[in-house]
DNA sequence: TTGAATGCAAATGTCAGACAATTTATGCTC
DNA sequence: GAGCATAAATTGTCTGACATTTGCATTCAA
Protein backbone atom coordinates (compact mmCIF):
# COMPACT_ATOMS: atom_id res chain seq x y z
CA UNK A 1 0.00 0.00 0.00
CA UNK A 2 1.23 3.35 -1.07
CA UNK A 3 -0.12 4.98 1.68
CA UNK A 4 -2.25 4.82 4.90
CA UNK A 5 -4.69 6.62 3.50
CA UNK A 6 -5.35 5.82 -0.12
CA UNK A 7 -8.44 8.15 -0.17
CA UNK A 8 -9.50 9.11 -3.46
CA UNK A 9 -9.65 12.53 -2.82
CA UNK A 10 -12.58 14.60 -4.13
CA UNK A 11 -11.82 17.14 -6.39
CA UNK A 12 -12.50 20.02 -4.81
CA UNK A 13 -9.68 18.58 -1.93
CA UNK A 14 -7.41 18.07 -5.07
CA UNK A 15 -7.57 21.58 -6.41
CA UNK A 16 -7.66 22.75 -2.46
CA UNK A 17 -4.25 20.81 -1.80
CA UNK A 18 -2.84 22.38 -5.53
CA UNK A 19 -3.90 26.08 -4.39
CA UNK A 20 -2.72 25.12 -0.38
CA UNK A 21 1.30 24.19 -1.66
CA UNK A 22 1.24 26.84 -4.45
CA UNK A 23 1.01 29.86 -1.32
CA UNK A 24 2.72 27.49 0.97
CA UNK A 25 5.76 26.91 -1.59
CA UNK A 26 5.63 30.83 -2.17
CA UNK A 27 4.60 30.38 -5.66
CA UNK A 28 1.39 32.39 -4.28
CA UNK A 29 2.47 35.80 -2.66
CA UNK A 30 0.69 37.54 -0.22
CA UNK A 31 -2.14 39.59 -1.47
CA UNK A 32 -2.37 38.39 -5.06
CA UNK A 33 -4.98 37.64 -6.36
CA UNK A 34 -6.08 34.33 -7.87
CA UNK A 35 -7.39 33.61 -10.92
CA UNK A 36 -11.40 34.04 -11.51
CA UNK A 37 -13.49 31.29 -10.28
CA UNK A 38 -14.36 30.76 -13.94
CA UNK A 39 -10.75 31.12 -15.03
CA UNK A 40 -9.84 28.23 -12.30
CA UNK A 41 -12.89 26.26 -13.35
CA UNK A 42 -11.51 26.28 -16.43
CA UNK A 43 -7.51 25.46 -15.76
CA UNK A 44 -8.68 22.63 -13.80
CA UNK A 45 -11.32 21.21 -16.08
CA UNK A 46 -13.99 21.41 -13.42
CA UNK A 47 -17.37 23.01 -12.90
CA UNK A 48 -17.46 26.40 -11.01
CA UNK A 49 -19.65 25.31 -7.70
CA UNK A 50 -16.69 22.32 -7.21
CA UNK A 51 -13.78 25.02 -7.29
CA UNK A 52 -15.87 26.93 -5.07
CA UNK A 53 -15.90 24.47 -2.68
CA UNK A 54 -12.16 24.49 -2.79
CA UNK A 55 -12.04 27.92 -2.27
CA UNK A 56 -14.15 27.63 0.56
CA UNK A 57 -11.81 25.39 1.89
CA UNK A 58 -8.78 27.31 1.99
CA UNK A 59 -10.80 30.63 3.02
CA UNK A 60 -11.59 28.14 6.43
CA UNK A 61 -8.33 27.88 7.73
CA UNK A 62 -7.53 31.52 6.53
CA UNK A 63 -5.33 31.02 3.25
CA UNK A 64 -7.67 32.78 1.28
CA UNK A 65 -9.96 35.81 1.59
CA UNK A 66 -12.97 36.44 -1.08
CA UNK A 67 -14.40 40.04 -2.43
CA UNK A 68 -17.15 40.59 -4.93
CA UNK A 69 -17.01 43.19 -7.54
CA UNK A 70 -15.85 43.98 -10.56
CA UNK A 71 -12.13 44.15 -8.93
CA UNK A 72 -12.41 41.46 -6.46
CA UNK A 73 -12.02 37.64 -6.44
CA UNK A 74 -9.69 35.67 -4.00
CA UNK A 75 -6.65 36.88 -2.82
CA UNK A 76 -3.57 35.45 -0.70
CA UNK A 77 -4.38 36.16 2.90
CA UNK A 78 -1.64 37.47 5.31
CA UNK A 79 -2.49 35.22 8.36
CA UNK A 80 -1.97 37.25 11.18
CA UNK A 81 -1.45 35.72 14.93
CA UNK A 82 -4.87 37.44 15.41
CA UNK A 83 -6.50 35.52 12.67
CA UNK A 84 -4.79 32.06 13.62
CA UNK A 85 -5.77 32.51 17.55
CA UNK A 86 -9.57 31.21 17.15
CA UNK A 87 -8.48 28.37 15.34
CA UNK A 88 -5.77 27.66 17.58
CA UNK A 89 -7.83 27.55 20.17
CA UNK A 90 -11.10 25.75 19.06
CA UNK A 91 -8.51 22.74 17.67
CA UNK A 92 -7.17 22.52 21.43
CA UNK A 93 -10.58 22.83 22.81
CA UNK A 94 -11.76 19.94 20.80
CA UNK A 95 -9.07 17.99 21.09
CA UNK A 96 -8.71 18.02 24.74
CA UNK A 97 -12.51 17.34 24.94
CA UNK A 98 -12.52 14.64 22.13
CA UNK A 99 -9.57 12.67 23.31
CA UNK A 100 -10.10 11.53 26.89
CA UNK A 101 -7.26 14.09 28.08
CA UNK A 102 -7.14 13.53 31.61
CA UNK A 103 -7.26 17.53 33.58
CA UNK A 104 -4.02 15.90 34.65
CA UNK A 105 -2.15 15.75 31.44
CA UNK A 106 -3.83 18.88 30.05
CA UNK A 107 -2.83 20.59 33.35
CA UNK A 108 0.28 19.75 33.20
CA UNK A 109 1.25 20.52 29.66
CA UNK A 110 -0.48 24.22 30.39
CA UNK A 111 1.51 25.08 33.81
CA UNK A 112 4.51 23.53 32.05
CA UNK A 113 4.70 26.18 29.22
CA UNK A 114 3.42 28.84 31.01
CA UNK A 115 6.82 28.41 33.57
CA UNK A 116 8.97 28.21 30.54
CA UNK A 117 7.45 32.27 29.84
CA UNK A 118 8.22 32.86 33.46
CA UNK A 119 11.80 33.93 33.29
CA UNK A 120 11.51 36.10 29.55
CA UNK A 121 8.33 37.98 31.28
CA UNK A 122 10.15 38.75 34.43
CA UNK A 123 12.89 40.29 32.11
CA UNK A 124 10.85 41.74 29.30
CA UNK A 125 7.22 42.58 30.98
CA UNK A 126 5.94 46.19 30.42
CA UNK A 127 4.29 48.29 33.31
CA UNK A 128 1.27 47.98 31.08
CA UNK A 129 1.15 44.61 31.59
CA UNK A 130 1.75 44.42 35.21
CA UNK A 131 -0.87 46.61 35.27
CA UNK A 132 -2.77 44.47 33.44
CA UNK A 133 -2.42 41.73 36.24
CA UNK A 134 -3.06 43.72 39.20
CA UNK A 135 -6.44 44.87 37.21
CA UNK A 136 -7.30 41.10 37.05
CA UNK A 137 -6.71 40.47 40.30
CA UNK A 138 -8.73 43.41 41.56
CA UNK A 139 -11.63 41.85 39.77
CA UNK A 140 -11.05 38.45 40.86
CA UNK A 141 -11.53 39.87 44.70
CA UNK A 142 -14.80 41.24 44.20
CA UNK A 143 -17.32 38.42 45.90
CA UNK A 144 -20.31 39.19 43.34
CA UNK A 145 -18.67 37.50 40.52
CA UNK A 146 -19.89 34.74 38.97
CA UNK A 147 -17.57 31.39 38.41
CA UNK A 148 -17.62 31.98 35.16
CA UNK A 149 -16.43 35.98 34.94
CA UNK A 150 -13.56 34.43 37.23
CA UNK A 151 -12.27 31.94 35.11
CA UNK A 152 -12.27 34.79 32.14
CA UNK A 153 -10.58 36.84 34.40
CA UNK A 154 -8.55 34.12 35.59
CA UNK A 155 -7.22 33.69 31.65
CA UNK A 156 -6.73 37.10 30.89
CA UNK A 157 -4.38 36.94 34.04
CA UNK A 158 -2.14 34.81 32.59
CA UNK A 159 -2.37 35.49 28.88
CA UNK A 160 -0.68 38.96 29.78
CA UNK A 161 1.44 37.12 31.69
CA UNK A 162 2.46 35.04 29.14
CA UNK A 163 2.15 38.20 26.82
CA UNK A 164 5.00 39.51 28.76
CA UNK A 165 7.41 37.58 27.05
CA UNK A 166 7.40 40.05 24.66
CA UNK A 167 7.40 37.05 22.04
CA UNK A 168 4.79 36.50 20.03
CA UNK A 169 5.40 33.38 18.97
CA UNK A 170 5.16 32.16 22.33
CA UNK A 171 2.30 34.18 23.06
CA UNK A 172 0.55 32.39 20.03
CA UNK A 173 1.33 28.59 20.79
CA UNK A 174 0.44 29.58 24.52
CA UNK A 175 -3.10 30.70 23.66
CA UNK A 176 -4.23 27.47 22.45
CA UNK A 177 -3.09 26.19 25.67
CA UNK A 178 -4.50 28.31 27.92
CA UNK A 179 -8.00 29.23 26.41
CA UNK A 180 -8.43 25.93 25.87
CA UNK A 181 -8.22 24.90 29.20
CA UNK A 182 -10.69 27.35 30.55
CA UNK A 183 -13.85 24.87 30.01
CA UNK A 184 -12.29 22.33 32.06
CA UNK A 185 -11.18 24.87 34.70
CA UNK A 186 -15.05 25.91 35.03
CA UNK A 187 -15.93 23.07 35.91
CA UNK A 188 -14.49 23.65 39.11
CA UNK A 189 -16.33 25.68 41.00
CA UNK A 190 -14.63 28.08 43.27
CA UNK A 191 -15.61 28.24 46.87
CA UNK A 192 -14.56 31.76 48.85
CA UNK A 193 -11.74 29.67 50.27
CA UNK A 194 -10.12 28.55 46.79
CA UNK A 195 -10.44 32.04 45.23
CA UNK A 196 -8.62 33.48 47.85
CA UNK A 197 -5.79 31.16 47.42
CA UNK A 198 -5.31 31.87 43.78
CA UNK A 199 -5.63 35.21 44.26
CA UNK A 200 -2.63 35.33 46.67
CA UNK A 201 -0.67 33.30 44.11
CA UNK A 202 -2.05 35.56 41.52
CA UNK A 203 -0.43 38.36 43.67
CA UNK A 204 2.77 37.00 44.99
CA UNK A 205 3.13 36.43 40.98
CA UNK A 206 2.42 40.00 39.94
CA UNK A 207 4.74 40.66 42.94
CA UNK A 208 7.61 38.57 41.74
CA UNK A 209 7.25 39.55 38.12
CA UNK A 210 7.88 43.18 39.03
CA UNK A 211 10.66 41.80 40.94
CA UNK A 212 11.91 40.39 38.44
CA UNK A 213 12.54 37.51 40.62
CA UNK A 214 11.74 34.87 37.51
CA UNK A 215 12.60 31.63 40.32
CA UNK A 216 9.77 32.77 42.08
CA UNK A 217 7.45 33.44 39.42
CA UNK A 218 8.48 29.35 38.44
CA UNK A 219 7.69 28.74 42.11
CA UNK A 220 3.99 30.12 41.67
CA UNK A 221 3.23 28.48 39.02
CA UNK A 222 4.04 25.34 40.24
CA UNK A 223 2.17 25.84 43.41
CA UNK A 224 -0.78 27.26 41.10
CA UNK A 225 -0.38 23.99 39.22
CA UNK A 226 -0.45 21.52 42.16
CA UNK A 227 -3.56 23.67 44.07
CA UNK A 228 -5.28 23.64 40.95
CA UNK A 229 -4.54 19.62 40.30
CA UNK A 230 -5.81 19.14 44.03
CA UNK A 231 -9.19 21.38 43.44
CA UNK A 232 -9.76 19.07 40.32
CA UNK A 233 -9.06 16.34 42.26
CA UNK A 234 -11.86 17.15 44.91
CA UNK A 235 -14.55 17.99 42.97
CA UNK A 236 -13.88 14.36 40.97
CA UNK A 237 -13.91 12.80 44.13
CA UNK A 238 -17.16 14.70 45.62
CA UNK A 239 -18.53 13.27 42.20
CA UNK A 240 -17.66 10.38 43.08
CA UNK A 241 -19.54 9.90 46.23
CA UNK A 242 -22.75 11.57 44.63
CA UNK A 243 -22.63 8.84 42.08
CA UNK B 1 -19.88 49.39 17.18
CA UNK B 2 -21.11 45.99 18.05
CA UNK B 3 -18.67 44.06 16.48
CA UNK B 4 -14.69 44.74 14.80
CA UNK B 5 -15.94 42.99 12.24
CA UNK B 6 -19.42 43.12 11.66
CA UNK B 7 -18.77 41.46 8.22
CA UNK B 8 -22.31 40.42 6.57
CA UNK B 9 -20.79 36.80 6.68
CA UNK B 10 -22.04 34.66 3.77
CA UNK B 11 -24.70 32.02 4.45
CA UNK B 12 -22.12 29.23 3.72
CA UNK B 13 -20.18 30.58 6.45
CA UNK B 14 -23.20 31.35 8.69
CA UNK B 15 -24.17 27.95 8.42
CA UNK B 16 -20.99 26.60 9.09
CA UNK B 17 -20.64 28.73 12.37
CA UNK B 18 -23.71 26.94 13.21
CA UNK B 19 -23.07 23.50 12.99
CA UNK B 20 -19.54 24.14 14.23
CA UNK B 21 -21.10 25.95 17.70
CA UNK B 22 -23.24 22.98 18.09
CA UNK B 23 -20.03 20.82 17.66
CA UNK B 24 -17.77 22.76 20.27
CA UNK B 25 -20.99 23.27 22.95
CA UNK B 26 -21.56 19.42 22.43
CA UNK B 27 -24.90 19.53 20.86
CA UNK B 28 -23.38 17.02 18.11
CA UNK B 29 -21.58 14.83 19.20
CA UNK B 30 -18.66 12.33 17.92
CA UNK B 31 -19.78 10.54 15.36
CA UNK B 32 -23.13 11.60 15.03
CA UNK B 33 -24.69 11.82 11.51
CA UNK B 34 -25.39 15.22 10.70
CA UNK B 35 -28.90 15.78 8.34
CA UNK B 36 -28.32 14.89 4.80
CA UNK B 37 -27.64 17.91 2.66
CA UNK B 38 -30.88 18.02 1.29
CA UNK B 39 -32.47 18.32 4.91
CA UNK B 40 -29.57 20.92 5.67
CA UNK B 41 -30.88 22.82 2.93
CA UNK B 42 -34.09 22.85 3.82
CA UNK B 43 -33.40 23.38 7.82
CA UNK B 44 -31.43 26.47 6.47
CA UNK B 45 -33.36 27.52 4.16
CA UNK B 46 -30.86 27.49 1.31
CA UNK B 47 -29.59 25.34 -1.83
CA UNK B 48 -28.03 22.44 -1.59
CA UNK B 49 -24.50 23.86 -3.25
CA UNK B 50 -24.13 26.70 -0.30
CA UNK B 51 -24.65 23.79 2.06
CA UNK B 52 -21.76 21.82 0.76
CA UNK B 53 -20.15 25.08 1.07
CA UNK B 54 -20.71 25.59 4.59
CA UNK B 55 -19.75 21.66 5.44
CA UNK B 56 -16.43 21.94 3.14
CA UNK B 57 -15.40 24.73 5.51
CA UNK B 58 -15.98 22.27 8.50
CA UNK B 59 -14.26 19.31 6.33
CA UNK B 60 -11.13 21.68 6.37
CA UNK B 61 -10.92 21.93 9.94
CA UNK B 62 -11.17 18.07 9.85
CA UNK B 63 -14.48 19.09 12.02
CA UNK B 64 -16.69 16.19 10.14
CA UNK B 65 -15.80 14.01 7.42
CA UNK B 66 -18.19 12.26 5.00
CA UNK B 67 -19.06 9.44 3.80
CA UNK B 68 -20.60 8.13 0.18
CA UNK B 69 -23.87 6.14 -0.23
CA UNK B 70 -26.67 4.57 1.64
CA UNK B 71 -25.76 5.19 4.73
CA UNK B 72 -23.76 7.95 4.13
CA UNK B 73 -23.71 11.61 5.26
CA UNK B 74 -22.05 13.93 7.06
CA UNK B 75 -19.88 12.90 10.65
CA UNK B 76 -18.83 14.39 13.54
CA UNK B 77 -14.84 13.67 13.88
CA UNK B 78 -13.05 12.62 16.48
CA UNK B 79 -10.38 15.21 16.04
CA UNK B 80 -7.08 13.06 16.57
CA UNK B 81 -3.87 14.76 17.67
CA UNK B 82 -2.24 13.08 14.27
CA UNK B 83 -5.05 15.02 12.53
CA UNK B 84 -4.15 18.18 14.12
CA UNK B 85 -0.65 18.16 13.31
CA UNK B 86 -0.50 19.15 9.86
CA UNK B 87 -2.83 21.70 10.28
CA UNK B 88 -0.91 23.54 13.46
CA UNK B 89 2.32 22.99 11.09
CA UNK B 90 0.83 24.92 8.04
CA UNK B 91 -0.41 27.28 9.77
CA UNK B 92 2.90 27.98 11.89
CA UNK B 93 4.86 28.02 9.02
CA UNK B 94 2.82 30.52 7.12
CA UNK B 95 2.81 32.44 10.21
CA UNK B 96 5.99 32.92 10.32
CA UNK B 97 7.15 33.39 6.65
CA UNK B 98 4.31 36.14 6.49
CA UNK B 99 4.70 38.31 9.34
CA UNK B 100 8.43 39.05 9.07
CA UNK B 101 9.33 36.93 12.27
CA UNK B 102 13.21 37.35 13.16
CA UNK B 103 14.82 34.26 13.12
CA UNK B 104 16.05 35.11 16.75
CA UNK B 105 12.75 35.65 17.84
CA UNK B 106 11.15 32.34 16.34
CA UNK B 107 14.72 30.60 17.58
CA UNK B 108 14.29 31.63 20.69
CA UNK B 109 10.38 30.96 20.80
CA UNK B 110 11.33 27.47 19.97
CA UNK B 111 13.99 26.81 22.81
CA UNK B 112 12.17 28.06 25.20
CA UNK B 113 9.48 25.20 24.97
CA UNK B 114 11.70 22.82 24.19
CA UNK B 115 13.50 23.50 27.31
CA UNK B 116 10.39 23.18 29.36
CA UNK B 117 9.88 19.95 28.28
CA UNK B 118 13.55 18.77 29.47
CA UNK B 119 12.84 18.01 33.04
CA UNK B 120 9.93 16.34 32.01
CA UNK B 121 11.38 13.76 29.07
CA UNK B 122 14.57 13.27 31.85
CA UNK B 123 12.01 11.63 34.38
CA UNK B 124 10.36 9.89 31.82
CA UNK B 125 11.61 9.43 28.26
CA UNK B 126 11.54 5.99 27.47
CA UNK B 127 14.54 3.03 26.01
CA UNK B 128 13.21 3.81 22.90
CA UNK B 129 12.99 6.94 22.59
CA UNK B 130 16.26 7.35 24.08
CA UNK B 131 17.36 4.89 20.62
CA UNK B 132 15.24 7.46 18.33
CA UNK B 133 17.76 9.72 19.39
CA UNK B 134 20.85 7.83 19.14
CA UNK B 135 19.49 6.68 15.73
CA UNK B 136 18.79 9.99 14.79
CA UNK B 137 22.62 11.23 15.96
CA UNK B 138 24.30 8.50 13.86
CA UNK B 139 22.87 9.23 10.80
CA UNK B 140 23.84 13.07 11.42
CA UNK B 141 27.16 12.16 11.93
CA UNK B 142 27.19 10.39 7.76
CA UNK B 143 29.24 13.16 5.76
CA UNK B 144 27.34 12.22 2.73
CA UNK B 145 24.24 13.49 4.37
CA UNK B 146 22.42 16.25 2.40
CA UNK B 147 21.42 19.38 4.17
CA UNK B 148 17.47 18.78 3.68
CA UNK B 149 18.13 14.92 5.13
CA UNK B 150 20.43 16.52 7.82
CA UNK B 151 17.58 19.07 9.15
CA UNK B 152 14.83 16.48 8.40
CA UNK B 153 16.99 14.15 11.03
CA UNK B 154 17.74 17.12 13.44
CA UNK B 155 13.45 17.97 13.63
CA UNK B 156 13.10 13.83 14.72
CA UNK B 157 15.39 14.10 16.87
CA UNK B 158 13.93 17.13 18.81
CA UNK B 159 10.79 15.49 18.33
CA UNK B 160 11.87 11.89 20.15
CA UNK B 161 12.93 14.79 23.08
CA UNK B 162 9.79 16.43 23.02
CA UNK B 163 7.81 13.00 23.34
CA UNK B 164 10.08 11.69 25.75
CA UNK B 165 7.69 13.92 28.26
CA UNK B 166 4.69 11.59 27.93
CA UNK B 167 2.44 14.19 27.57
CA UNK B 168 0.60 14.19 24.44
CA UNK B 169 -0.50 17.75 24.75
CA UNK B 170 3.08 19.27 24.81
CA UNK B 171 4.25 17.35 22.06
CA UNK B 172 1.22 18.29 20.08
CA UNK B 173 1.86 22.17 20.90
CA UNK B 174 5.61 21.85 20.14
CA UNK B 175 5.07 20.02 17.08
CA UNK B 176 4.22 23.75 15.76
CA UNK B 177 7.43 25.21 16.85
CA UNK B 178 9.74 22.71 16.11
CA UNK B 179 8.41 21.82 12.47
CA UNK B 180 7.97 24.97 11.24
CA UNK B 181 10.84 26.32 11.63
CA UNK B 182 12.58 23.64 9.86
CA UNK B 183 12.26 26.28 6.75
CA UNK B 184 14.06 29.07 8.37
CA UNK B 185 16.92 26.24 9.97
CA UNK B 186 16.99 25.11 5.90
CA UNK B 187 18.64 28.72 5.06
CA UNK B 188 21.54 27.84 7.12
CA UNK B 189 23.87 26.14 4.84
CA UNK B 190 25.66 23.45 7.05
CA UNK B 191 29.57 23.16 6.96
CA UNK B 192 31.02 20.24 8.44
CA UNK B 193 32.27 22.04 11.50
CA UNK B 194 29.03 23.09 12.69
CA UNK B 195 26.91 19.99 11.68
CA UNK B 196 30.13 18.72 14.44
CA UNK B 197 29.48 20.99 16.73
CA UNK B 198 25.40 20.07 16.52
CA UNK B 199 25.79 16.72 17.01
CA UNK B 200 28.17 17.05 20.16
CA UNK B 201 25.71 18.88 21.45
CA UNK B 202 23.16 16.47 20.51
CA UNK B 203 25.35 13.78 22.29
CA UNK B 204 25.27 15.53 25.80
CA UNK B 205 21.76 15.96 25.33
CA UNK B 206 20.89 12.40 24.81
CA UNK B 207 23.68 11.56 27.46
CA UNK B 208 21.63 14.36 30.18
CA UNK B 209 18.75 12.17 29.21
CA UNK B 210 20.05 8.74 29.65
CA UNK B 211 21.45 10.07 33.44
CA UNK B 212 18.17 12.25 34.20
CA UNK B 213 20.05 15.13 34.27
CA UNK B 214 17.43 17.88 33.68
CA UNK B 215 19.53 20.86 34.31
CA UNK B 216 22.14 20.02 31.86
CA UNK B 217 19.35 18.89 29.22
CA UNK B 218 18.63 22.60 29.69
CA UNK B 219 21.95 24.10 29.55
CA UNK B 220 22.73 22.25 26.52
CA UNK B 221 19.28 23.25 25.01
CA UNK B 222 20.20 26.83 25.91
CA UNK B 223 24.05 26.29 23.92
CA UNK B 224 22.15 24.64 20.94
CA UNK B 225 20.31 28.12 20.61
CA UNK B 226 23.19 30.24 21.43
CA UNK B 227 25.16 28.25 18.74
CA UNK B 228 22.13 28.39 16.35
CA UNK B 229 21.54 31.83 16.10
CA UNK B 230 25.64 32.64 15.75
CA UNK B 231 25.40 30.14 12.50
CA UNK B 232 22.40 32.59 11.55
CA UNK B 233 24.07 35.32 12.08
CA UNK B 234 26.67 34.28 10.25
CA UNK B 235 24.90 33.69 7.28
CA UNK B 236 22.85 36.99 7.32
CA UNK B 237 26.29 38.62 7.28
CA UNK B 238 27.85 36.56 4.31
CA UNK B 239 24.69 37.68 2.40
CA UNK B 240 24.94 41.60 3.54
CA UNK B 241 28.74 41.85 2.28
CA UNK B 242 27.55 39.47 -1.16
CA UNK B 243 25.24 42.04 -1.91
C1' DT C 1 -32.62 -23.42 3.49
C1' DT C 2 -28.89 -21.05 2.10
C1' DG C 3 -26.16 -18.47 -0.87
C1' DA C 4 -25.18 -15.34 -4.40
C1' DA C 5 -26.61 -12.17 -7.81
C1' DT C 6 -29.49 -8.40 -8.86
C1' DG C 7 -31.79 -4.29 -8.45
C1' DC C 8 -33.40 -0.42 -5.69
C1' DA C 9 -32.90 3.50 -2.67
C1' DA C 10 -30.36 7.02 -0.43
C1' DA C 11 -26.72 9.83 -0.13
C1' DT C 12 -22.74 12.50 -1.69
C1' DG C 13 -20.01 14.20 -5.85
C1' DT C 14 -20.23 16.79 -10.06
C1' DC C 15 -22.01 19.51 -13.72
C1' DA C 16 -24.49 23.26 -16.45
C1' DG C 17 -26.82 27.38 -16.68
C1' DA C 18 -29.01 31.18 -14.82
C1' DC C 19 -29.87 35.17 -11.90
C1' DA C 20 -28.76 38.33 -7.87
C1' DA C 21 -25.67 41.37 -5.45
C1' DT C 22 -21.71 44.09 -5.24
C1' DT C 23 -17.99 46.83 -6.57
C1' DT C 24 -15.19 49.35 -9.82
C1' DA C 25 -14.35 51.58 -14.10
C1' DT C 26 -16.11 54.08 -17.84
C1' DG C 27 -18.33 57.40 -20.36
C1' DC C 28 -21.67 60.83 -20.70
C1' DT C 29 -23.75 65.11 -19.39
C1' DC C 30 -23.63 69.54 -17.57
C1' DG D 1 -13.68 69.16 -14.28
C1' DA D 2 -17.33 67.25 -11.34
C1' DG D 3 -21.18 64.43 -10.80
C1' DC D 4 -24.01 60.80 -12.16
C1' DA D 5 -25.75 56.99 -14.69
C1' DT D 6 -24.41 52.88 -16.94
C1' DA D 7 -21.70 48.83 -18.03
C1' DA D 8 -18.68 45.19 -16.85
C1' DA D 9 -16.56 41.87 -13.97
C1' DT D 10 -16.77 38.97 -10.15
C1' DT D 11 -18.51 36.47 -6.33
C1' DG D 12 -22.89 34.66 -4.04
C1' DT D 13 -26.91 31.84 -4.62
C1' DC D 14 -30.44 29.00 -6.78
C1' DT D 15 -32.47 25.27 -9.65
C1' DG D 16 -32.29 21.02 -11.73
C1' DA D 17 -30.07 17.29 -13.36
C1' DC D 18 -26.96 13.32 -13.70
C1' DA D 19 -23.03 10.29 -11.94
C1' DT D 20 -21.16 7.44 -8.40
C1' DT D 21 -21.05 4.90 -4.37
C1' DT D 22 -22.84 2.05 -0.86
C1' DG D 23 -26.08 -0.69 1.97
C1' DC D 24 -30.08 -3.46 1.94
C1' DA D 25 -33.80 -6.08 0.40
C1' DT D 26 -35.42 -9.02 -2.93
C1' DT D 27 -35.19 -12.74 -5.87
C1' DC D 28 -33.60 -16.76 -7.94
C1' DA D 29 -31.00 -20.92 -8.05
C1' DA D 30 -28.43 -24.78 -5.95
Amino acid sequence: MKKPKPKPADLSAKIAKNIRDAIISGALIVDERLPSEADLSEQFNVSRPTVREALKRLAAQSLIRTQRGATGGAFVNRISFQDAYPQQITTSTLLLSMNDVSFDVACEARYTLERACASLSAARRTPDQLASMRTEIFRQSQPALSDEAFCASDVAFHRALVDGAGNPVLSYQLAGAVEAMQPLMNMITFTARSRAAIIDLHSQIADALEASDAPRVEACLTELERYTKELAQNVLAARETRT
